[in-house]
DNA sequence: TTGAAAGCGCTAACAC
DNA sequence: GTGTTAGCGCTTTCAA
């Protein structure tokens, strides 16, 4: 249909002028005349010429392009996080390009390798591990990664900036929240337990129990990553000889598991089960009851990382990575409620 | 830190051979001696070495790389789609590039300047408006656009395919759905009704209506794009003098501002309304009422448009647009129910 | 103010 | 099998 796109040279010969003038003229930068602005202009607008950016930064120029890499761009936390980015890209004049890697490791060393084969300027990454960004052998080569921050997970790794949630303080919150309803027996919920940012949140649920003196029933339920799979896990806890009395769902998967649970058992929620999450979004609100949950703070994440991202590609900071943490936030609202006094009696009468 | 990335001459040099045969080794075309292969490679991992795919896409090898742009990452159809194309395009060998538009026109068209000016093979688009890909001024220049395919949204345009779901079926399953059980004033709720897919879905639903002899008691709700602004609406019509027993919610978004407003009035659902939602995804199952709705075939638009798209790329196919539509699927569930007999009498209990 | 020409990293043609 | 080299589209000296 479109035949070849039209080059700068076509664009100067239309206009009678030298390709270094028609560059001139697209840059804006040096001062052309009027006349040859005026023909230049012309030509781009009959010709329908668009600059070819790759050979723009082949010539060193900076691509004004950011890659981004998200595990899973159907989970509305990070589709959040996105969003957020994406709007602080538009403002500082970068585009973004988005990759997903699926939770998967290999995926996620392409995916990357893909981008920064393109040459783009900087890179914000939820990395599948927090080691994913560490080189293969350390010590050994770098990788040539361009200006990185890590965002949500990751060590710190050398060079690259972190920009993650307090989780420890956030689940302490919620974990105090329940013992203070009453709960004892409280469950903690999670996809899988090898990120440092779950770590933490468990951290912070140990730190809540210990000090209600409550550590020895510290319960963990790790269920994978696919819905159906962790909804049973959770079944199978909820069917226990002592059940638990509240749930701690760790994640918003995980979140959406423990109430489909619930509901499958016939367990009123927070009557019977409290259920408190993580995450907060839209779709949250329709929900009866409305679910308490620890809600991270994705606008920060997103302009902070972006922040970061920018001090590094000016090159204002040293080498040493950087760590940032953002306070999570409670929101009690009805999916938790007064313990039950006795777990089993009232378990056994929902039969 | 990784100061000045290695080109394949470094590597050539480091290895003892020419730079032919480093590009050979590393493409793997050509037949090359098994020692030259063995010191390329050695030099490739010992620089970390990765091959720079503007120069190579600059030389007119094909970039393998398909662009994607979406109104809005956040909106779970949206993201499912990515999801599926993500799939399609590892599986075919190519990079997805993902943006999004924001639902704003200019945003929409900038980005896709910049997908294009980097030498995309490919473009999917869920644009804006139904002909945002079409050239502003008609007859002028075609804009260059890449083998492109339209999904969800579009008309037929010069030389573009689309792939859409077969809205009006859909939605004239679900009011037949709605008028079988009683109902006699539905109301349909849309953001808008600018685009063509809704205007289908309208006109399945007054198709119903009219078999029903039901054509005066059409009425339709737009809202807006904003959540609140949307509930607002159906709130005002839930409150007037003769409210309707059903909603018919025609996307995810609005079906959400649909129980959010009967909720707010202290509805039952579907005691008191009926609510059909379109769209269909996991976080639907948490809710109570689980939502009747229209579900859109998400797999079949990410393959279809994927197989359409690489037929184009190849150059298999004439220059017509072609169209394809997908049936979609009503999954009635807990949200609908018996029309109530006096609408008003009803609403006024209520209070 | 303008133009000629070098060269970014790479692949492909061609010669050895 | 391997090396030399032209040139992709662009920006950027450097002269005119």
């Amino acid at each position: 249909m479109s035949g070849k796109p039209p080059t700068i040279r076509e664009v100067a010969s239309r206009a009678g002028v030298s390709v270094a003038t028609a560059s001139n003229v697209i840059n804006g930068k040096v001062s052309v005349s009027d006349a040859s602005r005026r023909a230049v202009l012309a030509a781009v607008a009959a010709l329908g010429y668009s600059p070819n950016r790759a050979a723009r930064s082949l010539r060193g120029a900076a691509s004004r392009l950011v890659g981004m890499v998200v595990p899973d761009i159907t989970n509305v936390f990070f589709a959040g996080l996105v969003r957020g980015v994406e709007e602080q890209a538009e403002r500082s004049g970068y585009d973004l390009l988005l990759v997903s890697s699926n939770e998967n490791i290999a995926t996620e060393r392409r995916r990357i390798e893909a981008l920064i084969s393109r040459r783009i300027d900087g890179l914000l990454v939820v990395p599948v591990r927090d080691d994913s960004l560490r080189p293969p052998r350390e010590g050994a080569h770098a990788g040539h990664l361009p200006p990185t921050v890590l965002i949500d997970r990751g060590d710190e790794a050398p060079g690259l900036d972190v920009v993650a949630a307090d989780c420890c303080s956030g689940a302490y919150a919620a974990t105090r929240h329940l013992i203070d309803l009453g709960h004892r027996d409280i469950v903690v919920l999670a996809h899988s337990i090898g990120l440092n940012n779950i770590q933490a949140r468990i951290a912070g649920y140990r730190r809540a129990l210990e000090e209600a003196d409550l550590a020895k029933r510290a319960r963990i339920c790790v269920g994978g990553h696919v819905l159906d799979a962790l909804r049973g896990s959770v079944e199978q806890e909820l069917r226990r000889a002592d059940p638990p009395t509240a749930i701690f769902a760790l994640t918003n998967g995980s979140a959406l598991a423990a109430i489909k649970a619930a509901r499958g058992l016939g367990l009123e929620i927070p009557g019977e089960v409290s259920i408190v999450g993580f995450d907060d979004f839209d779709w949250m609100s329709a929900l009866r009851p409305y679910l308490t949950t620890v809600a991270q703070p994705i606008e920060e994440f997103a302009t902070c990382s972006w922040r970061l991202l920018m001090e590094r590609i000016n090159g204002e900071v040293g080498p040493e990575g950087r760590r940032i943490e953002l306070p999570c936030t409670l929101r009690v609202r009805e999916s938790s409620g007064i313990a039950r006094v006795q777990p089993r009696a009232v378990a056994d009468a929902a039969n």
